[in-house]
DNA sequence: CGGCAGATTGAGACTGCTCAACATGGGTGG
DNA sequence: CCACCCATGTTGAGCAGTCTCAATCTGCCG
């Protein structure tokens, strides 16, 4: 039913003029920071830019990698492993300015499968040519350095955030993290589509479609989002923020731990 | 009780002549693969080895970086974090040859500590210099996004490794990845001590200290470790990669599902 | 010989899962 | 343009695993 419905991989149209000086994500992308000649410099290494479908696979867990990393021009990611028992295995979603394939420099194969959740185009960069240039332009060597801490951060992050706390922190915490993410990129931060299913957040978030569901109905009921399907809407930041901090009520005040309080229940 | 009761930081004895030619932790460290010559020039690079005796922290979180990374050069640490409530949230445990600090490439500030738990030697590196010297020496400019790359990679196991399961799994999965670590460093790989706590590897797999107590409990019972407080024999590492992956048993064979077949239940 | 942190063990509560039925809505073909 | 279909999402009831909160035990250290 789920699983690769879509054709096998890699794909499209080598496309436009499009260079980093125009690329909506340039801020979040390697050339941060950068003045436009070294930018254009940057603009030199993309081999091709490469449009996917939603469903469309940019690699795949155990195909032979030919030496290619890639920055996520426009649209969102999925990347996952394959247990040997076939279950799909989330380890991130990925958006414009993030690079795929980091986590396989130095291998012969891809470590997971990336999956274009949206439309997507991202550019392709050749590692060793990246590496050669690196060496050339200090500025470049530092950048690729950063890129590849940052992205340990992130993971890290991650980590953290997944495994401790309870669903509802978890989900709170994944709904900000998108929401920061959404915050300079185009859209406004509070308002959003995901572009993911509830399976999908549940397999990512270690939690079940069915636990999501009940969460996204428990917060509609405290009122501090608006959901319908995958349009998200956060009303109220600082209660998720409590709710993900395990902070159950903003101000305390003054009396006892309001053992009762009038928390509205459900939706 | 836990929590820092150590010295603040940093600190002690500049040492020996020890250098990486004869360093226990050569195979799994920075030199892997390089031959003697450039071994020595990575020698070069060491600003200096800094013992800790267990306890000690080698830096803190939000401590500012002075560009520093370390290399395990032998003991074991673990890194974590303080949510803003004071909870200790365990990053990952950490043995000879592996770096840390990588995660801190690019900021101002740590993002976590590091704590030895055993005495322990680090080498300490200036990460510029680290990266001069990379531009200067291609091998090590690889072999440096190499260990970045790896570094990825195994943080997105313990992702994967934590957050999908059940306790059995968790902590089955646990042990198997501290057997293979202690594989090739001296110690067999079936048979080793453990450097943290109940409670510290209950932080990190996400469970409680009692949890922890009572899988060990369940694994004597089954037979396939044997445990005497931190000292820990591995009997069947096959029957542990069973309960790591949720294959019950190993060859159901004739018969039904073996409703209540004899697995002892207790120690 | 205390004192104490770490480890073990028990009883009960509660969260989140399982399994299932049902609702919804977008896409497709007639 | 409509009817249908299927994937996705919602909701319910019951259950199991893990946590909580303790009491108790052990070995280590001073």
């Amino acid at each position: 039913m789920n699983r690769l419905p879509a054709s096998s991989s890699l794909a499209r149209h080598n496309a436009q003029p499009a260079n980093c000086g125009t690329c909506p994500a340039r801020a979040h992308c390697l050339p941060t920071g950068m003045n436009d000649s070294y930018c254009a410099a940057i603009d030199q290494l993309v081999e091709r830019r490469v449009q996917l479908v939603r469903g469309e696979h940019l690699y795949q867990m155990n195909e032979p990698l030919s030496d290619h990393l890639y920055a996520i021009r426009s649209g969102q990611f999925k990347t996952y492993h394959l247990t040997p028992e076939g279950e799909q295995r989330v380890t991130g979603f990925h958006m414009s300015g993030e690079f795929l394939g980091l986590d396989a420099i130095g291998l012969h194969v891809h470590r997971g499968s990336a999956v274009a959740l949206t439309n997507a185009e991202v550019c392709e960069f050749s590692y060793h040519r990246l590496a050669d240039a690196a060496q050339r332009m200090e500025p470049l060597s530092q950048l690729f350095h950063n890129l590849l801490s940052k992205e340990l951060a992130r993971q890290q992050d991650t980590t953290l955030l997944l495994r401790n706390g309870h669903a509802d922190q978890k989900f709170a915490n994944f709904l900000l993290r998108m929401s920061r993410c959404y915050t300079g990129r185009g859209s406004a931060p509070n308002l959003f589509q995901l572009p993911m299913s509830r399976q999908e957040i549940g397999d990512f978030l270690g939690l079940t479609a069915a636990t999501i569901s009940r969460l996204i109905c428990n917060f509609k009921g405290q009122g501090c989002i608006k959901a319908v399907r995958r349009n998200i809407i956060i009303l109220d930041q600082a209660m998720l923020t409590r709710i993900a901090t395990g902070t159950p009520h903003p101000a305390p005040a003054l009396g006892a731990i309001a053992p009762a309080s009038p928390v509205l229940q459900l939706a």
